[in-house]
DNA sequence: ACAGAATATGAACAATGTTCACATGTTGCA
DNA sequence: TGCAACATGTGAACATTGTTCATATTCTGT
């Protein structure tokens, strides 16, 4: 054993705990492969015996976001009595994990940095996510994976809006103070206020 | 005259629609300084002589974005006449330039790529599309840049969702086919619709 | 006409993703 | 146990990228 470098064993999860680190730290652009190799202490060229380029090991943190967004989900789905308290707790908690992961947020949805067609674990654990939406809205087994989104249409539009709440809210569109929590929370009820009261003065039902 | 490509006179402008041309085909990562300036026939380091690096000429194209966008939002205001239609209208419309522009719009939003605080002129033009909203909706004058976003809750709430909506659909989250301008036209009625209505059996004014 | 500003050029640099030949450690099987 | 196949790590190399700089060319105003 001359060198205690050679196989250490978890190489490809240190890999991914270093991209993720860095990630939330300096943004996508600093996560080069050079960089996480080193902060493993590893030469570069060998991350590509665990990953087979840079793009996938970004995808391989990006599936990890969505896994750990699901487990949040769930964690909702059980601690909430009302469908109103529960839409809610689900937006405030979403756009909390956006707030506190905006790197990771954004690189789970840029297709620009992953084309995620190309990684089929990511494109699952992202379709299984809206599944888990679906699911729990309008109940077990009613989500068919070869519809489309347009069929479950509060689904898609609780999705939408605090998917877009969240984008605009870690690019500063809206000028929110993304580290105060009640700032954050505010804007959740904002949204989600809308979304089930509707628009009056637009609606023809509530005036 | 040596050499004719010598201060050909509108070199920024045309780097612009290069860079614009090449994002439209291949995406965000295409669109280097080499591969722009060669597209305009001229040498690398020239580009420096008009923006400051790559950054700023992508900021450049992205100030475009918002600038047809909001054209796009005037156009809209001025054809509609009951606040319903004119939602769909300009949530139509928007979905559709998404569609059209996917990289582009990607782009504009992609505070990856483009920390947009250190170019003035984006934040402004991203600014200005939000204040247009507002006006639009709260009457004009009613817009005041120092206000938080969630001061306009329907605005910003009809901003999120069709923001939110967009990404999915170009991100390819939701299953429409985007070169369809029905099944997008489809997508936006849907989202407006449970943005205009709220949801049944969750609010308490529409059971 | 000519000075200074604007713009173009070509060479250079460091950093990056990726590949390849090779070295070293691990594992399963005779 | 010995050894062959395998997995993993190394170091050097390559092309490409963003960016800078000294220099050359053209334009503009006086």
């Amino acid at each position: 054993m001359k060198n205690p470098n050679y196989h250490k064993g978890n190489v490809r999860e240190d890999l991914i705990e270093a991209a993720e680190a860095v990630l939330q730290e300096e943004g996508v652009g600093a996560v080069s492969v050079r960089r996480v190799a080193r902060e493993v202490g590893v030469v570069p060229s060998a991350v590509y015996n665990h990953f087979e380029n840079r793009e996938a090991l970004l995808a391989a943190v990006a599936a990890d976001g969505y896994r750990y967004m699901e487990r949040l989900g769930d964690r909702m789905a059980r601690s909430a009595d009302q469908p109103l308290k529960m839409i809610r707790q689900l937006a405030r908690e979403y756009l909390r994990f956006a707030a506190e992961n905006p790197n990771l947020y954004r690189l789970m949805f840029s297709a620009d940095v992953i084309a995620y067609r190309v990684h089929p674990e990511l494109e699952q654990a992202a379709d299984a996510s809206f599944g888990r939406l679906v699911e729990w809205w309008y109940g077990p087994g009613s989500f068919d994976p070869k519809k489309s989104a347009v069929e479950y249409p509060y689904a898609l539009s609780l999705w939408s809006m605090v998917h877009g709440a969240s984008m605009q809210m870690i690019d500063g569109h809206v000028s929110v103070n993304i580290r105060s929590k009640a700032a954050i929370y505010k804007l959740a009820d904002t949204v989600v206020g809308t979304l089930i009261e509707g628009i009056p003065g637009v609606s023809r039902k509530n005036t």
